[in-house]
This record gives structure tokens, C-alpha cells and sequence, in this order.
DNA sequence: GTATTAAATGCAATTGATTTGCATTATCAA
DNA sequence: TTGATAATGCAAATCAATTGCATTTAATAC
């Protein structure tokens, strides 16, 4: 229905430490409503917090991974991790190898996992689904 | 039709050079037919190569997954890459995140990479998915 | 087989992302 | 307001992966 929370909501839900930093963190996150690097985040988020540590945020995206706030994602030939906030709508990602251009897709799976889970005797917890190609302005940029 | 060459038909066919180092690792990623990190490649090699590097290692992953040799696999919440050797059958991966076990699984997509890429004007170049889950073995020990 | 040349390797050092130890500070519940 | 506990700043450490350079080796031509 709804999918918005503010930072202090997300932290109060969580029974976790309402502090400026991961205000901070999970502000910026929610404004930019990307997959972002810790080091990304660390840069956008400096000026307004000069005294905020790349180690601050590398525990708290850590804290908020664990408590299903954000996600880690590895992307193909890129050595830093991604984190993004974890919404309502389950997707993956179609993303550009040329121009790093992230986009949500749609999961494409419906009893897929379930079949899977009985024909192998496992119980199912996560799945991961990406994409790798060249958008289109890439396409156009490269001619 | 047929899937397996030797070591060093592998290399002659890709115009690498044939070395015994190389060798060493195509055998061993051969015999263990299963995804594996440098690290286990260097200690699985080291009794019959002691001079092998790991750092040798490293960069023959490297030219193998240039040359389309070998895949490497990036698995959730761990940080080495794991390398397998690549087959003809295209296929992805079941993951047990209570003892590691990796399986196989086949590509559950027909015509979706191809919708996908007219839906977002993409040129589709790879794609992964990865099923994370307990097996059965692992269930049972956890009673 | 021998010479020639480019590529591969050994080895040590370095890089770069991420983690960690510890002293200090801030949050939150009582 | 106070006290217990958790979070942060800061610096150092860790760990996978890469790199520079001297030496060795494979491949090719003679
Ligand atoms: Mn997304
Ligand atoms: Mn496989
Ligand atoms: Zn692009
Ligand atoms: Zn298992």
C-alpha cells in the first residue's frame, strides 16, 4: 500500500539507534533512489556531515543489511558492493555494462521457485536475478 | 555433441600459450567439475607444482575468463570469486548458505531475454541467476 | 637442434575495499 | 538527570586481487 518511512521511522521499526549519521544515510539513499556504494554515499553525503566516517557508513549499510533495510548487491566486474533501500515491489536489475546505468526490472518468476524447492529438497531463501547488456544510448554513443 | 577437451586443446584453440602452469589449473578445475576460488585452485595445486604463485593463479583466471574458458561467479556474502569451467550447457545456481554446496540448475528462460530487451530497448549481452537456499542435508542437521 | 622474440611466471610489493580495536561520545530508557 | 549500552571517530589491520620487474619459457623460424 504505502512504502515510504522516514529515517527515524525505519530505525524506530527496527528497534535501532536513531543517530544523525544513519538519518543521514538513509536519507540520502531514499532521495537518490539508486544503488549506491558505500564510497558514493560517503562523498554525497560530506558536506553535510564532515565528520561522518567511510567505517560509519560500512557498519551501518551492514546493521541495515541484517535488518532487511537495504540490500547488498555484487555486480559482474565491479569490485565494490551496491546497496540499495529494500521496497515493497520484489525486482532485479538490467544493468549497462558500458554505461554502469542501473535499472529495476520486474521478477519474472512465479512458481518457478516453488517447483525448484521440491524437485531439489531445498528450502528456497533468497534468489538473485541480474542482467547485463548495452542501453540504448550506449548503442547510439558507440556508432 | 562433445563437451570435454584436454587441457592443452583448450589452450591451443584460444592461441594461448601452453604452459605448465596453466595446464595444472585447467586439469584440476577439470577433475574437481565444480565452481571453486583461487585459493582452493592454489592449495588443491600446490603438492604436485610448489613453484605455482597464487598470483599466477589469478592472472590465468583472468585470460581463461577473457577467453571464455572459465566463468566467475560472485556469491552473496562471500568475498572470494569462485571460477568454473564453462560448458556447453549454459545454466546457473543453487546455493546452500549453510554449507556452501553449490548445484547446478538449468535456465528457466525461453523468449524472456528477448522480450526484455525489446521492452527496454537493450542489447542483452548476459545474464545470471543465482537461487540461495538450506538443503536437505542441512536441514535435517539443523533438527 | 639453435636462435629469436614475445609472453608467462616467480616473487615481492602494492592496491583498494572492507573490517576492526579502542577510546570517546551519543542515544534512550528508567 | 543519570547510567547502561550501543554507535562513532580515528587509525590500523585485514584480505582478495593486482602489478612491476627480473627471469624463464613456449612458440616459431632458421
Ligand atoms: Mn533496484
Ligand atoms: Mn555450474
Ligand atoms: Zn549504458
Ligand atoms: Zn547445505
Amino acid at each position: 500500500m504505502h512504502d515510504f518511512l522516514f529515517p527515524r521511522e525505519i530505525l524506530k521499526k527496527r528497534k535501532l539507534k536513531n543517530t544523525r549519521q544513519r538519518r543521514a544515510i538513509l536519507k540520502l539513499m531514499s532521495a537518490e533512489n539508486m544503488p549506491l556504494s558505500a564510497k558514493e554515499i560517503y562523498y554525497k553525503i560530506k558536506d553535510n556531515n564532515p565528520h561522518l566516517k567511510l567505517s560509519t557508513i560500512y557498519r551501518n549499510l551492514n546493521v541495515f543489511e541484517k535488518n532487511n533495510i537495504v540490500r547488498k548487491l555484487n555486480i559482474n566486474n565491479v569490485t565494490e558492493s551496491y546497496f540499495e533501500l529494500i521496497k515493497e515491489n520484489h525486482h532485479h536489475h538490467l544493468i549497462c555494462i558500458s554505461c554502469g546505468h542501473i535499472q529495476d526490472i520486474e521478477c519474472p518468476f512465479d512458481d518457478y521457485l516453488d517447483k525448484l524447492e521440491k524437485k531439489n529438497n531445498y528450502e528456497v531463501t533468497d534468489h538473485r536475478l541480474t542482467v547485463y547488456g548495452i542501453c540504448h544510448q550506449c548503442k547510439k554513443d558507440d556508432k
